[in-house]
DNA sequence: ATGTCCCGTCGTACGGGA
């Protein structure tokens, strides 16, 4: 089973490369942050032609989430994260598929740090933890999937002195990130390729994608049930390097 | 400091966000 997460930036103006995505690599679940279209606009029947059932969380111009499954509908468990009555932001869901608890994540930049948004990402992550908590109670098998915007550690980006103001690569942000895996969660990607040096986002800006100036802030995280299945986790880098395509590649873990 | 892309709009250029 293969679960995939990819910010899309735009499902709108991404919705070619996304339904190409879909039948190139036929992901079981796909998980997708920073849809930008209210609900009501959420491109339904394009996904469901490509096989898809989806649930999403959508927020107009911003923001929003979906889980797709192929060939059948996700249950929805949760919309949203408890904790803070007045965040209006879609960037949390979560659903059930083939026994597979998933969440598709949208963490906030942050940036420009330090300030309100910095703030913003703090409180969000530790409400985050409380949930994934809760998750963790029921024992279930888990993927916590989508953009973090944290680079965990140095060996995650290009080059630490271009980030090292920036709001992923503050040392809150990281130990935020790394009480999650404190508390016993698994960091797909990281550990199939613990040498560093695999990047899931490239900016737009600055010729970052010819020059491979990119970064990792897209995660996978795994519950103790779900690393125990961990066959591979890989990005699809080349979906970066095509026409019209979103700043972030997509990443997925196979599971046994 | 800049670059680039997507979104929505008192729209056809611009500001917000990343």
């Amino acid at each position: 089973m293969r679960i995939a997460t990819f910010n899309i930036n735009g499902i709108k103006a991404r919705l070619p490369r996304l339904i190409e995505w879909l039948e190139e690599t036929q992901p079981d679940v796909a998980c997708l942050q920073e849809i930008k279209t209210s609900d009501e606009t959420f491109p339904e029947k394009d996904i469901a032609a490509a096989g898809y059932g989806a649930i999403w969380h959508g927020q107009k111009g911003f923001n929003g989430v979906a889980i797709l499954a192929r060939g059948q509908m996700p249950v929805e468990i949760a919309r949203g994260l408890e904790g803070e009555a007045e965040d209006e932001h879609s960037r949390y869901l979560e659903a059930d598929v083939d026994g597979i608890r998933v969440a598709s994540i949208y963490l906030p930049n942050g940036n420009p740090q330090p300030g309100p948004k910095f703030d913003y990402k703090l409180r969000w992550m530790h409400r985050l933890r409380l949930r994934a908590a809760q998750i963790w109670a029921e024992e279930v098998p888990a993927v916590l999937a989508g953009d973090y915007n944290v680079i965990p550690q140095d060996r995650d980006t290009f080059s630490v002195k271009a980030m090292e103001t920036d709001a992923l690569m503050q040392p809150e942000s990281r130990a935020a990130y790394r009480r999650l895996l404190g508390d016993g969660w698994t960091d797909a990607l990281a550990s199939r390729h613990p040498q560093g040096g695999v990047w899931t986002y490239w900016d737009y800006q600055a010729n970052s994608w010819p020059r491979d100036a990119g970064f990792r802030i897209d995660h996978l995280l795994l519950s103790p049930a779900a690393a125990d299945r961990l066959k591979d986790a890989q990005v699809d880098k080349d979906h970066r390097g095509r026409e019209k395509a979103s700043d972030h590649a997509p990443a997925w873990v196979e599971l046994g």
